[in-house]
This record gives C-alpha cells, sequence and structure tokens, in this order.
DNA sequence: GTGGCCCTCGTTTTT
DNA sequence: CGAGGGCCAC
C-alpha cells in the first residue's frame, strides 16, 4: 500500500516517517520539500491519524489544493476533503467565522483588502482635519501593517513609550489616534483587515482558553510550509494550537527568507530548536530541479550572506549550459532580446511557451517584455500586478456584493453608493459619515433611519438614499433564495453597472463590461463547483471569501501555453526550463530601496538565489546600459550580483569587446569607451593580465574597485575649466562642444556636439576629455 | 453634484 | 510616463 515510499530518497523518507514530536525539515532549492509534505501527510493518514485532526499551512491555496489532490489519489477523496489545508489568511479566516462572534464580530465579516484599508485611513486623517503630506494615508496603513503583524495593538502602542516617541519624532505625533479610529470603524463596519486574520486568531486564542484547547485538540498534527517566511503573529499562532501535542512540522529554507518587508522573521526558522523541545532536524540537500551549473552559481551567490544554517545543496543532475548573461542598451532592447531568444528556443526545440519565465524585481518592468513578445506573437501571461480582482469595475461589483452581505461594510458602501452616478455626492456621504459617527452607527443603518434623523440633507436627496436602501434590501431578500451567479448577474444589470460601462463605448470601455462577465462566468464556475462539494453551503459568502483571500497565483490558469511574467517574489515555489531574470542593474535588483543595510542586502541576495534557482535547464541574466524611469532614460549599472556568481558558471553573450551586435538610437558606447580607457590605465597598476575568458565581467569588477580614487581626482581636474559653450577634444571622437552639463559629482555629464556630426552624451568621470578652449 | 483638468507621486516585493 | 486624487468651474 504504502508504495509511495518508495518514491522518497532516504533524506526525504525520514521525515515523513517521522510520527510524533516536533520536527524541522530545511529544504534546499528544488529538494523535493512538497513531495515530502504530501507524502508525509498521505503517510500519517495511513498510520491512522484522522483527516480531521491535521492541519497544513500552505504558502498559496493553489499549492494546498495540488496537494490535496495528490493526496486524494493515495488514501481517497472522501478522506483527503476532511483536511485543513490553505494559506494562514484563509484558514483563520475560516476558523474566525466559527469563533469571531466571541470577540464580537459577525460571521458574516467583510475583509477589506490593502485597498480598503487605505482607503479607510485617508477618509480618517481627513476627518480628523490633519495634514496629507504629514500623514501619508499608504505610509500610515503600512506602519498599522506592520504593528498588526508584532501584534502591537493599540493599547500595546500607548504603552510602548518607544514608538509613541518615535512617531512623535517622524512628525506624527497623532499616529496612534489614527491606528485607534482605523481599528475602531473596521470593527464597527464589520470588517478585519489581512492582519487581523491573524491578530484575531491569536486573540481568540488567548482570550478564550476553550476555544484554544477545542483547537489544540483538533489539530493535533500541524505541517507549516514556507517556515522562514512567517511573522511573529504566525509564529504564535503555531506556537499556540501545536503547544499541547508537540506534533509540529515545519519546512522551510532560510536561504528563501524574502518577505521580511511583510514582517516575516527569519529568526522564526532559525530558532526552531530553541523554540520545542527535542526537536528533530532533517536536511534536504539534493536538489532534483536544475544543471549542476546552475546549482553550483547559486550556491556561490548564497555564500557570501552570512546569516544561514547549514546546508549544501547538490546534484547529480547534468552539468547543463553555463548561465548566459546578455547587455542591451535600453529597457525596450532587453525585451526585444527575451522574446527574441525565446522564439529561438521555441524554434530549434519544438517547446511549448509554458517552458518559460520571464522574472523581474519590480511589477513595471513587466511592460517591455509584454510589448516585446507581443510583436513576436508569443502569447504570455503576466501573475501579479494589477490582479483581476483589483480591477476598479471588478471591484465595484464585487462592492456590491459584499454589501449585501454585510450592509455595514464602510467601504463597500462608499465605493457603490454613488456608482453607477445616482446623485448622492461627497458632501450627502460626508453628512451620513459625520452622523453614523456621532450616533456609534453605520452608515448604512443611519441611511435606514433618516426620516428620524435631523440631517440637513434635501427632500430629493433624501429619496435617492431610500430608493439605494431599497435596492440594497432587494438584494438582500433574493441572497436567500438565489444562487451567487443569479444574484451576482440580476445585480450587475440592476445596478446599471453593465449598462455604465457598454454605453461608454470606448474599447476601455468594452473591456470593463467583458470583465464584468468574466467575473460572473467565474461565479457560475464557482457555483457550479460547489454542488459538487459535500460540505459547501453554496452562498455568495464563500465566493467572496474565497475571492478576498486568492493569491493571482491560485487562479486557475486553464491549460493554454503561456510564456509566465512574474515578479520573483510570486515565483517562490515554481519552476521552469528556461528563465530569464531581468534588469539586473543596480538600484533595481538589488533595489536601491534595500541596500541600506546589510540585512536588507542579504535579502535581496536570497532573492537572487531564489530567482536563480527556478531554472531547470538554462537562465538568462540580463541588464541594460539604460533604461526608462519614471518617463526619463536613465544610465543604468550591472547588478553588483552578477560579479557574485563564480565565473565558471557563466557566459557572457555579450563581452565588451564584441563590437557592439546592437546599435541603438542613444549613445551606447558609453560603457564601451570607458572600459578601454579604464582597462588601459589600471594593466600597469596591478600587472593582472585581462582574462580572455570574461572580459566584461572582469573589467567591470576593477572598474567598480576602482571607481571612487579614478572619479574622484578626474571630475576635479575638469571641473574648473569645462563649462558650456567649451571646445574640447576627446581621444576618440575628436573635437566637439559642449552644449549643456547636467548632473552632479559622480553623475556629472556633458552633452557634447562633435565636429564630425553626432551629439553625445559622456559621463565626465570616465571620458577622456582635453579643454581645447574655454 | 458633476465633470474636467492639473498636479503629484511613484517603482520594491503581497496575503 | 501613467494613475489617481484634489481642486475648481459650471
Amino acid at each position: 500500500m504504502s508504495s509511495f515510499l518508495d518514491e522518497l530518497n532516504d533524506a526525504q523518507r525520514a521525515p515523513v516517517l517521522h510520527k510524533d514530536g516536533p520536527l524541522m525539515v530545511i529544504a534546499g532549492a528544488g529538494s523535493g520539500k512538497t513531495r515530502v509534505l504530501t507524502y508525509r501527510i498521505a503517510h500519517l493518514m495511513e498510520q491512522g491519524v484522522d483527516s480531521f485532526n491535521i492541519l497544513a499551512l500552505t504558502f498559496t491555496n493553489k499549492a494546498a489544493r495540488e496537494m490535496k489532490k495528490r493526496i486524494a489519489t493515495i488514501v481517497g477523496n472522501s478522506e483527503a476533503k476532511n483536511l485543513w489545508m490553505g494559506t494562514f489568511h484563509s484558514v483563520f479566516a475560516k476558523l474566525l467565522r466559527f469563533d469571531g462572534d466571541k470577540l464580537g464580530y459577525p460571521s458574516n465579516f467583510t475583509i477589506y483588502d490593502t485597498q480598503d484599508s487605505q482607503r479607510l485611513i485617508a477618509s480618517i486623517i481627513k476627518e480628523m482635519g490633519l495634514d496629507k503630506d504629514i500623514y501619508k494615508y499608504k505610509q500610515i496603513q503600512n506602519r498599522i501593517s506592520s504593528y498588526k503583524n508584532s501584534l502591537i495593538t493599540v493599547k500595546a502602542y500607548f504603552q510602548n513609550p518607544e514608538l509613541v516617541e518615535a512617531d512623535a519624532m517622524a512628525k506624527r505625533p497623532r499616529l496612534g489616534e489614527i491606528y485607534q479610529n482605523y481599528v475602531d470603524r473596521c470593527f464597527k463596519a464589520g470588517a478585519m483587515d489581512f492582519d487581523d486574520l491573524l491578530l484575531r486568531t491569536n486573540e481568540l486564542l488567548t482570550r478564550f482558553p476553550e476555544v484554544l484547547m477545542k483547537y489544540q485538540d483538533r489539530f493535533r498534527y500541524i505541517l507549516v510550509d514556507e517556515y522562514q517566511d512567517t511573522n511573529h503573529s504566525q509564529y504564535l499562532i503555531v506556537k499556540a494550537l501545536s503547544d499541547r501535542y508537540q506534533n509540529i512540522c515545519v519546512v522551510g529554507d532560510d536561504a528563501q527568507s524574502i518577505y521580511s518587508f511583510r514582517g516575516a522573521n527569519i529568526s522564526n526558522i532559525l530558532n526552531f530548536q530553541k523554540d520545542y523541545d527535542g526537536v528533530a532536524v532533517y536536511r534536504l540537500e539534493q536538489n532534483y530541479r536544475s544543471t549542476k551549473n546552475i546549482v553550483n552559481a547559486a550556491n556561490s551567490i548564497i555564500a557570501k550572506n552570512k546569516n544561514q544554517l547549514e546546508k549544501v545543496v547538490w546534484t547529480s543532475n547534468d552539468e547543463g549550459n553555463k548561465i548566459k548573461i546578455h547587455r542591451s542598451p535600453t529597457d525596450a532592447e532587453e525585451g526585444r532580446y527575451v522574446a527574441a531568444s525565446i522564439f529561438e528556443h521555441k524554434m530549434q526545440h519544438q517547446l511549448p511557451n509554458g517552458e518559460f519565465s520571464v522574472l523581474y524585481r519590480t511589477n513595471s518592468q513587466s511592460r517591455a517584455i509584454e510589448d516585446a513578445l507581443r510583436k513576436k506573437d508569443i502569447p504570455y501571461r503576466i501573475y501579479g500586478g494589477l490582479s483581476f480582482y483589483q480591477r476598479k469595475e471588478i471591484k465595484d461589483v464585487l462592492a456590491y456584493l459584499r454589501l449585501i452581505l454585510n450592509p455595514k461594510d464602510e467601504e463597500a458602501l462608499k465605493r457603490v453608493i454613488n456608482f453607477p452616478a445616482r446623485g448622492i455626492g461627497q458632501t450627502t456621504v460626508d453628512k451620513l459619515t459625520v452622523s453614523a459617527n456621532q450616533y456609534d452607527r453605520s452608515i448604512f443603518e443611519v441611511m435606514e433611519h433618516l426620516e428620524k434623523l435631523n440631517l440637513n440633507i434635501n427632500a430629493g436627496t433624501k429619496r435617492k438614499l431610500g430608493d439605494f436602501v431599497t435596492m440594497v434590501k432587494s438584494f438582500q431578500i433574493m441572497n436567500e433564495s438565489a444562487d451567487a451567479f443569479t444574484l451576482a448577474e440580476h445585480v450587475a444589470k440592476k445596478t446599471g453597472l453593465l449598462l455604465e460601462f457598454k454605453k461608454d463605448g470606448t474599447p476601455e470601455g468594452i473591456a470593463r463590461m467583458e470583465n464584468i462577465e468574466e467575473l460572473l462566468n467565474g461565479i457560475k464556475d464557482f457555483v457550479e463547483g460547489q454542488k459538487e462539494l459535500a460540505d459547501a453551503t453554496g452562498g455568495l459568502s464563500e465566493f467572496l471569501e474565497d475571492v478576498a483571500l486568492a493569491t493571482d497565483m491560485d487562479k486557475d490558469t486553464g491549460d493554454d501555453d503561456r510564456v509566465a511574467l512574474m515578479t520573483i517574489h510570486l515565483a517562490k515555489g515554481l519552476e521552469f526550463p528556461y528563465v530569464y531574470i531581468v534588469g539586473m542593474e543596480e538600484d533595481l535588483f538589488p533595489s536601491a530601496m534595500s541596500m541600506n543595510t546589510r540585512s536588507e542586502l542579504e535579502e535581496e541576495r536570497r532573492l537572487f538565489y531564489v530567482a536563480l534557482t527556478r531554472a531547470e535547464k538554462q537562465a538568462y541574466l540580463t541588464y541594460t546600459q539604460n533604461r526608462y524611469r519614471w518617463g526619463k532614460l536613465i544610465d543604468a549599472e550591472p547588478s553588483r550580483f552578477l560579479e557574485e556568481i563564480e565565473e565558471q558558471y557563466v557566459e557572457n553573450l555579450t563581452p565588451v569587446n564584441d563590437g557592439y551586435r546592437y546599435k541603438s538610437m542613444i549613445d551606447a558606447n558609453i560603457f564601451g569607451e570607458i572600459d578601454k580607457s579604464k582597462l588601459r590605465q589600471i594593466k600597469p597598476k596591478n600587472g593582472t593580465p585581462p582574462s580572455t575568458l570574461r572580459p566584461n565581467e572582469n573589467q567591470l569588477r576593477k572598474l567598480r574597485k576602482l571607481k571612487p580614487e579614478l572619479s574622484a581626482p578626474n571630475t576635479n581636474a575638469i571641473d574648473s575649466n569645462l563649462i558650456e559653450g567649451c571646445l574640447v577634444n576627446h581621444t576618440r571622437f575628436g573635437k566637439g562642444k559642449v552644449l549643456k552639463i547636467e548632473g552632479m559629482g559622480n553623475d556629472k555629464k556633458a552633452e557634447i556636439q562633435f565636429e564630425r556630426g553626432d551629439i553625445k552624451k559622456l559621463l565626465l568621470r570616465f571620458a577622456k576629455l582635453e579643454v581645447l578652449e574655454s
């Protein structure tokens, strides 16, 4: 029966067979971690552990679904169904639906997404009459979120002088008040934000020992995937739930911890052995995914990090091709190169699109890649970014649906009360909000009792408000009998949403209408799917919860064959035969925002490690010399990570001396010029012969090392004489006139009209210029 | 109350 | 450069 155990190697089998007591599995990239988790669960069930007693926390709901499916093939579908599996957020949302009433929440509480939270915070700031330039709602939301993730409640905040002082110092003395108001308003709206799902679970488990006992007893075996990315709040939940039986299994890889910005605490995994008694540690070090070149290159990168658990990832796979590094003049050409390369591979080996992925640091980089792929007719799919459910028109429909379930949902109400336009303006909404705050009621309740309240609202508007209330109530009645699809379709029509976009007539409006139709189809599928499930209540509420907590990864990709475009963060846990990592430039990757401390830089490096280890057969690293950012073309410098890979594993497709295959509208020669001139100066200095293997990388390295000493004297020498309008001589371009000087210090550039005809922009610290006449 | 125009800001990454 | 928000005029 347990033949699946034969599919494991010895290292994998050990944690699968481990039955009781805490265990930690340190799983290197591509070492079969998911397989271990899956089989461990299956094995527990075969050993007689009741499926109701197992809780598995995964990184995406999709991962949970797939694991469940696989387990079902081993132990049978009816048993697999009973497992509690999903992301922290979805599992504990479910738990709070059962027991959240003890904290005063309705079981149909709304889940606010980040945008809802931000809007609410923005309106609180406005209501408090604070300066929006000092109290920036996005920053404040971020702040509150990290407080919540560290379990710093409003009360804890005010009791902590350091925090209060820090905010006061940052000229935001009223942050605590905003926090207080925000929490109150969410509560009054019957809403939880993402962080509440964890924070309130903690509160529930702490304040109600009988609830804690119930779930401790229920979840006798707990498994946590990607443990390195848990935050403090999640850590405490796991700790509390596993406290009684101690059957806790965590799986992770400290080298792949990349979510500290949302509160993930790498010390959770580093300290696991201290947190539990008698922890068994298993290591999965054999990589089954990638070639030797990729595995070794990745190892050589991560070795640069200081803080890590001991582990040696190795593979018996083929050597494979070297990692290819390619430079382009601009981001548009980078896109073209990637598209052309994918095309070439496809043609040569008859490969499907699905074997390729393009990974980037920031979502905004996708545009150039998209353009290029589209031009080559290569189908692609973007993951993340503005996901389907975040689109305006979709959120509008969802807001109506949310309002049906929870009329107290303030953000949903404000979103749709005047969309499509029905003559209820900001002034009216403000009056309602003030009144609602005053009576400690929701806006909807105020609207229901307009007659009894003496609000300064004219009769016409009152009638409109009344109509709106009546409409929402009619939806609520319909919800009692109709299924989610029928209701949603009715809502889309009755509210005039569909018509609104249809009558607009622009391509954009039509696209929006089609999106709404797609949403309706999605709801239909959902309803159909629910009919098959035994425990499903088949309603709107479950659909909305799914939507609120859906990752972009969770959306069914269908079976169409497309190149995958996504951020590196989103790529975690995935693998592709061919991987292109684009934008390998300083300030972009590593991000300019993450280079202030060693730990930030180390996280960027882990991110690079994650990116590289997604590749099975071949990895490409590309960078540009100039990139459009904020609508401006800016100089780019190769990422330091390029140099950190050991030379033997990479191959440079664009060495400096290759004669510039890529002609560009802008001055692509700048880098070539510098490198050559620099080399000439450097060579006698340290006597190292230039490597014939990787001239570019060698030069770059030297260049970087020498830059400080070289740039300072250079610019100084030139500074005094070189002014706009003066005549200069360049060693290679000849005589020219300086048209413009811009930038400061190292970035100081001169735009020069050369006699031979062209205009070039040169960095002064590199250009060898002789001033002829000023 | 509505619509249009102008300004600002942003690009880290997400449940 | 683009999106989103605020302000002003009708």
